[in-house]
DNA sequence: GTCAAACTCTGGATTAAGTCTAAAGCCGAA
DNA sequence: TTCGGCTTTAGACTTAATCCAGAGTTTGAC
């Protein structure tokens, strides 16, 4: 997909390799939110030799060099983030799934000026259902 | 403190009983936003025969019942908030403490409203630093 | 008061997510 | 080719949380 994954990963500072590109190649370009099982087993099933640890091990060197953001969001799900933006997030509670939200379409009233903290980053955080589609997904406890 | 701490547990439909009067006393009464392991070291300190499991039979019970809500905010913690009714949250980055922020110190245009999506719960959850203050429990960690 | 049924609590075993470690593999520079 | 430094691996370890089966309590009927 990505033109040269390889030498974004160079641009941010991380020596490439087979595992990391798999690993990237995934995690870069998907919206699923996924955990860090979720992305071993994606990416096993493409490179069947991958370990655990190489995964949190890639993962957590994205997060150090900006590459992906970690979010801690829903019940006991940590979960990797590549659009490195500020956004928004909604939770589908029949689902779990996690959506983003575009920063534009909620307008909050600039919490950087709270009276006595010093704000870097906020996000609103929504549950709730989604309507309608083909609403595919229902039962994917 | 709580006039009778044991009439709310029966309102909310919780058979009274020592460890939960323990629990309940302490959790339904800070804004500490603990762990569930805190509440256990805390408790245990007044009321040393307690086991573990009870602590989270009796924290999961109250969430179920409605008394508290649990949130999951911050890398791999999950957390009690005895506050009901709608507020966001502050997360200190330098000590990890948790603070309500009220409703109406921040305005938000109707998420209720997106397109799209049935918005049940929000929040406005913010990472920064707290300002000025007596700086008591800088490092905390 | 006594008894049984139902509920509650306990410690220890178990599970699951994540980290650590020591050894092996790989790769580029001299 | 050989060396040194990264990277990967499998498995051991850690920590939070849940499960379980037995023991202890409470309640209500008699």
């Amino acid at each position: 997909m990505s033109p040269n994954l390889s030498q974004r990963l160079k641009d941010s500072g991380i020596q490439p390799s087979a595992q990391r590109l798999a690993v990237a190649q995934y995690v870069l370009s998907t919206d699923d939110h996924p955990s860090a099982d979720q992305v071993l087993a994606k990416v096993q099933s493409l490179v069947p030799m991958l370990s655990r640890a190489t995964v949190y091990n890639t993962l957590n060197l994205f997060v150090e060099k900006g590459l992906l953001k970690q979010l801690v969001l829903a019940e006991g799900k940590v979960v990797f983030d590549p659009v490195l933006s500020p956004h928004h997030h909604f939770i589908d509670d029949d689902t779990g799934r996690i959506e983003d939200v575009p920063w534009d379409a909620i307008r909050v009233s600039d919490p950087a000026r709270l009276e006595g903290y010093d704000v870097t980053e906020y996000m609103v955080v929504m549950r709730g259902r989604k309507l309608g589609g083909p609403r595919k997904l229902q039962k994917k406890r």
